[in-house]
DNA sequence: CATTCTGCTTGCAATATGCAATCGGATACG
DNA sequence: CGTATCCGATTGCATATTGCAAGCAGAATG
C-alpha cells in the first residue's frame, strides 16, 4: 500500500488504486451486497476480511474519494459508508471482471449468477445499476420505476441458491433426481 | 501471491489471479509493448519492475496459463514469452481499467492516449485487437488487412510523444505557442 | 450496572517486495 | 582461441505488507 507512483500510465495508476487482494472486494461488498456499516463487512465477508485490513482499506479508499463516509442518526458510534461516483463508475470494470473470472477461473455457481446477469445486461444495465447506486449512494432519485437492479440481481442469487440448497451432492455425480 | 482460494467468487478470483502490483503490468507490455524476451520487458519496463519479481511474475503467469513460453531458435539460452487466448480475453477489462484510470487518476497525457483511442472504438476495436493479437502470439492467420490496432495505436502514441517533445514545459502554464 | 455492540487498534509472526550483486551458460567479435 | 557481452534467471538481505488473535474505549441496551 506504498502511494508513490510509479508511473502516469491509465492501467498502472487503476493498479495503484485498487490492484491489492482486498480494495475492490470492499467496494464488491458495497455495491452488490449493500453493506454500509463496518461489522456488516467484516462478519459478513465472504473472504474472512481482518479487521485491521477492513480498517485500513476503509481509510485508504475515502482518503482516495472511493468512499464516503458519514455517521449514522441512529448510533453515535456507527460509521455509514457510501459509493461516490468514482467507485460507481468503476461497474463496468467490474463487470468485465466478473465475466473473465466466470469464464476462466473455477467459480461457484451460486456466487456467479450475479456476475452472469451483468454481463448478459451489458451496457445498458450496467447503466441502470449506475442510476441505482446513485439513488442509494449519492441520493439522487431515479426516473425508472419498478425493481433496482440490484433487487434483481438479488433474487435470482438466491434463486441459484436454494436451487442448489433443495439439490445436494447430486451435482458433483452430474445426476439431476 | 498465496495461491489458496479464499472464495469461488468470480471478482475475487480475478483479483486472486491478478490483483497484484505487477502481473497486469507484465500482460500489459506483452499485449500493448509488443515484449517477448525477459531482457525487453525488465529493462523496457516503465515502471522497473526488479528481475526477481519478473521471474517469479513470469513463473506463474505461465502456469495460470496466461502466458506460454517458447525457446527461440535464434538463441539457445533466449525464451519467447506469448499471450495465450485467456490473457488476450482480458482485452475488455483491460479497456476498462484503461477507460477508468484515464477519467479519475493523475495519468500522463502522453501514455493514455491509447486509452483513449481503445475506449473511443469500444467492442468493435476491442474485437479487431484481440484477432490481432491472436495472429502475433497464437499464429492464427487474420482476414482483415490493414495497419493492425497495435501499429495504429503504437503510431498515435508515437504521435502525442513528438508532439509532447517538441512543446517543452509550455503545457504546464496553459500556452499553446 | 452488567452485557452487548460500535469502529478500530495493538502485538507479533509469516509472507511478499525491493534492491544490488551475481550466476553459469551461450553468443559475438577480434 | 580469448574476452566481452548478452541470456534468463537466482541469491542475500533489508524493508513493507499481511494475517491472526486479542483487546480497546465509548455508546447503547436490558
Amino acid at each position: 500500500m506504498t502511494d508513490s507512483i510509479r508511473s502516469g500510465c491509465p492501467i498502472n495508476l487503476t493498479l495503484e488504486a485498487l490492484g491489492d487482494r482486498w480494495s475492490l472486494l470492499v467496494i464488491r461488498d458495497v455495491m452488490f451486497g449493500n453493506r454500509r456499516h463496518f461489522r456488516e463487512l467484516l462478519s459478513r465477508s465472504e473472504e474472512g476480511i481482518a479487521s485491521n485490513i477492513l480498517a485500513a482499506r476503509l481509510k485508504r479508499l475515502t482518503e482516495q474519494g472511493l468512499l464516503s463516509r458519514a455517521d449514522d442518526p441512529t448510533h453515535k458510534q456507527k460509521a455509514i459508508y457510501s459509493l461516490t461516483e468514482k467507485a460507481i463508475q468503476l461497474v463496468p470494470l467490474i463487470a468485465q471482471m466478473g465475466a473473465w473470472g466466470r469464464r476462466y477461473m473455477p467459480v461457484t455457481q451460486e456466487l456467479s449468477i450475479r456476475a452472469e446477469l451483468l454481463e448478459e445486461g451489458g451496457q445498458p444495465l450496467w447503466d441502470e445499476f449506475m442510476e441505482d447506486l446513485r439513488e442509494l449512494h449519492l441520493g439522487k432519485p431515479r426516473t425508472r420505476k419498478g425493481p433496482t437492479v440490484g433487487e434483481r440481481l438479488h433474487a435470482a442469487f438466491l434463486e441459484a441458491k436454494g436451487r442448489q440448497d433443495a439439490e445436494p451432492a447430486a451435482r458433483a455425480k452430474g445426476k439431476s433426481a
